[in-house]
DNA sequence: GCCTGCAATGATACTGAGTATCACTACAAG
DNA sequence: CTTGTAGTGATACTCAGTATCATTGCAGGC
């Protein structure tokens, strides 16, 4: 069990999109990299004092519009965002503690492919966000 | 065929849940109880001079508490909420013109809850957009 | 119908997230 | 190295939404 997964490089996949590799860039993907958990864009501000605001906006758009980012809407409160796996996926998210997980479901993707009969006009996307009270969140309360 | 739907008066509701029924808060449940459409806070706002922001900001987190409204999170931009009819339902945003549909699909909440055996902890709630080219951008675009 | 307490209002100032600007910097191609 | 240009970051700005608080007006009691 290995907690380290092997993903692309974000920084060579906006290398493949024409983006120079520059060191507040790769400042920005090394943090992220490191994040499990889904992260705002003010925690990446705040974890690197030494680069502008507006450079890590920049980059996150970047990294989203690479697909290398996923951006979450929360019900209420700024987006969070989460590495992205190469496979198409939904995320679950804690109302109590904020913790965001994936999870994949064939199913659904099916599912959304039928509902393109009950609906006018043609599908172009879709959010599927789930919201849940975690299980480390569950025993806590019940302690 | 009337386009009018017999819906319970939202400043009815409001009355049930304890708040007073005041002049603003009539003048912003009837303009958005003509709207067929989603709205945007700031459409009301601009739609009622004579009323504060805060106001309508107020008003309209009192109905959505009282489950009148459903606020819709969009790609970006500011959120559009609609009157909710008493049936859980999800809708469908054109990414062209910002036309808000709702559907229902019985197929889809059993799925849900299917998917609670997927995720770790309690599912508490959950949130599907479905992003389209409403029917009409369709004719547009290929015209 | 009038008092009157407290809920509600709205002008204003404020916050927080994100963006535009623009003089400056540093990457990378030659 | 030199150099054109992509990228940076300080700053000022926008935009949506919220906090404040003096004033207003609703609703229930009389
Ligand atoms: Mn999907
Ligand atoms: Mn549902
Ligand atoms: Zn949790
Ligand atoms: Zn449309």
């Amino acid at each position: 069990m290995t907690t380290a997964k092997t993903r692309p490089d974000p920084m060579a996949i906006l290398e493949d999109h024409g983006y120079r590799s520059t060191a507040p860039r790769r400042a920005v993907v090394d943090i992220l990299r490191r994040k499990e958990d889904g992260f705002t864009a003010e925690e990446i501000i705040d974890d690197l004092p030494g680069i502008g605001r507006a450079t890590v906006y920049r980059t996150i758009r970047l990294l989203l519009e690479a697909g290398v980012l996923c951006k979450l809407a929360l019900p209420d409160g700024a987006p969070k965002y989460t590495l992205s796996t190469v496979e198409h996926h939904h995320h679950t998210i804690c109302v109590r503690c904020g913790t965001v997980d994936t999870f994949r479901d064939t199913t659904m993707e099916r599912l959304m492919r039928a509902i393109g009969d009950d609906v006018s006009g043609d599908i172009v996307g879709h959010r599927i966000e789930v919201y849940v009270t975690c299980g480390r969140c569950l025993t806590q309360v019940r302690s």
